[in-house]
DNA sequence: TTATAATTTGAAAGCGCTTTGACAAAGTCT
DNA sequence: AGACTTTGTCAAAGCGCTTTCAAATTATAA
């Protein structure tokens, strides 16, 4: 069932029944429900590829991940997508992923770009210093960065939760509580949320006239076995700290293993504080003691991104969104004062 | 740039330009060579939804998630996808991805298919009784099923790990350590993989003369928090189980909080073997003690599942595939004989 | 050399949709 | 009543590619 033949059947020409379904004004409403009864009736579905072809816009919305794999192994990427894609679809709008292949990440983007495969793009764990957005905007292919690259901010359109704040804001807890050495375990250093991590927690411990220790801050994928293995190093030296902040959930699993290893109390011997985006299979709350973190659903995020590529594709001279979601710090039953 | 547009530059028909790219063999060898290297040079590239109107392929596979989210949660899909995508990419088929919307999941199908979206599905996460395979048939969609439904074996494509056997092997292993009360946290048993285990798990339990406990048995979501939750009830039985089966590691990572906090020793007090797909985020030999696992890499499992659905693109009268893929059993250190 | 086959090339017809420009038919205003 | 607008409809062009069928060229056989 294509449109010649709905049109046949109604006894329409094709430019009718076109407008009677996309909504165009210029068709009597007596026509359009007849229209739209029939199309129905018969399952009628346009063709997508005609479709675009003919508007020249694809629907579609892009998600390259880099063929190195190093960040598709993080699982906040897949609830991420699940928030965008989700409100995606309520907008007609599909969600196209492409991880890896041999073929390069930029490569991809000029494929996107020039085949016009998608509308526009959603740019992940952008880079301190991120090539992709010089590429994009060369092409002319609308995105919005999840994150931020370390300069000229008014550039690009991005959303972005206030990491910077948060490891501040979790450090100064720590501290005020009489902590003086605090381990830090973070995402690699190239990704600007775990620059902007360090600097937040470095500035911190500054505020407090505290020392920043090379010793007991750790940059590596958020890897359980890392949290594990970090958290153990640093909780074994002498003197040894008694707090950790850990970036990620699984780090958190992971060095929770190590502070109950060496047989100290969480929120006592060594308080923890981690960074939660929400994922839906480990729960901070249930944790025994509750774990105090800092937390932003990454989910939201990505409906949220979404909806701002979605709106910039509409409107592309608009001015560029630039939104800074603040972190709350949540206190619970891992944090508490320094011991003696 | 356009194909008129390089046809006009090399003075050629678009006709012969198309062949030469595409590789048909009625082109002569001095003229491929050309062509190729203008289009390389003026940086041509084929529209996308033109070639798919034209040839009525669309060169993209789907994945549908169900809109209630609670397969969606579970990290094993992002890798599942990350391999699949990747096969894909190097054969140069896009992944479409469909998380949620308010759209109902077989519509999303009847879209795919009657709007010639994609060439071919996945299903994922196959329930016992799975509608969606009837769906399929009718509207003409390969599809490959990664898992499988609950009886029909030979009547759709499917991959499947030999989660029965996995299960029984490691019950078995259990039973002739000494264990005699061996419990099982699990999946949610709608799903077929669910099924599965457990029977593999009941019949090494009849096998070796054991009791089967529906008390130290338990479905629910592959969460951190059930695992801790559920191995903290079953521990704290009397008689308590002195082995646990988990079925992921997400389960595994709470159960050892649980085991731990009740101050039991691993693979002393209570033996642990967890089902493990090969997570990079969380790994089962760098767990102290190493854990010992049933264990089959989801990553392959989705490349080698793109790999079939597309064979069955490329020729829809070749026999159905059916793999069942071995599981390994690999001892570490998380069990020992049952104590006393 | 001529007839025949093999090799290259091209014109044009789709693929199924949107959209422009034109045109009746009907309604509104002097 | 006529001139003018509004409303509803349609024919046809076009989106950028593939593919059929025919034609032109070259190679091979007789």
């Amino acid at each position: 069932m294509n449109l010649k033949e709905l049109a046949e059947q109604l006894r329409l020409s094709q430019t009718t029944v076109s407008r009677a379904l996309n909504g165009y004004p210029e068709v009597g409403e007596a026509t359009r429900r007849r229209v739209i009864e029939q199309a129905h009736n018969l399952g009628y579905r346009p063709n997508a590829h005609a479709r675009r072809l003919a508007t020249g816009r694809s629907h579609a919305i892009g998600y390259v991940f880099p063929s190195d794999r190093s960040i598709m192994i993080d699982p906040i990427f897949s609830d991420f997508i699940a928030g965008a894609s989700d409100f995606q679809a309520m907008r007609g709008f599909e969600t196209l992923l492409h991880a890896g292949g041999q073929e390069d990440e930029m490569d991809v983007y000029r494929r996107y770009a020039e085949g016009g495969l998608v509308d526009g793009v959603i740019v992940q764990a952008p880079h301190v210093d991120d090539k992709r957005l010089e590429l994009l905007d060369r092409l002319g292919l609308p995105y919005v960065v999840h994150g931020r690259v370390n300069d000229n901010e008014n550039g690009y359109a991005w959303l972005d939760i206030d990491n910077r704040g948060a490891f501040h804001k979790a450090t100064r807890l720590l501290a005020d509580l009489g902590h003086k050495r605090i381990g830090l375990l973070n995402g690699l250093e190239y990704l600007t949320y775990a620059l902007h991590r360090r600097q937040g927690y470095e500035q911190a411990l500054v505020d407090r006239a505290l020392d920043v220790d090379p010793a007991i801050m750790f940059n590596g994928l958020l890897t359980e076995e890392n949290g594990y293995r970090q958290a153990k190093r640093m909780l074994q030296m002498r003197p040894r700290p008694t707090a950790l902040l850990l970036s990620s959930m699984m780090m958190v699993s992971g060095g929770l293993r190590a502070v109950h290893e060496l047989g100290l109390a969480v929120g006592k011997d060594v308080s923890l504080i981690g960074h939660d985006d929400g994922l839906p299979f480990l729960n901070a709350e249930g944790l025994v003691p509750s774990l105090t973190t800092t937390t932003s659903p990454i989910r939201a995020a990505g409906a949220r991104v979404a909806e701002l590529l979605l709106a910039r594709i509409e409107n592309p001279d608009s001015e560029l969104p630039h939104e800074l979601w603040n972190v709350d710090l949540i206190l619970r039953g891992s944090t508490g004062p320094a011991p003696n």
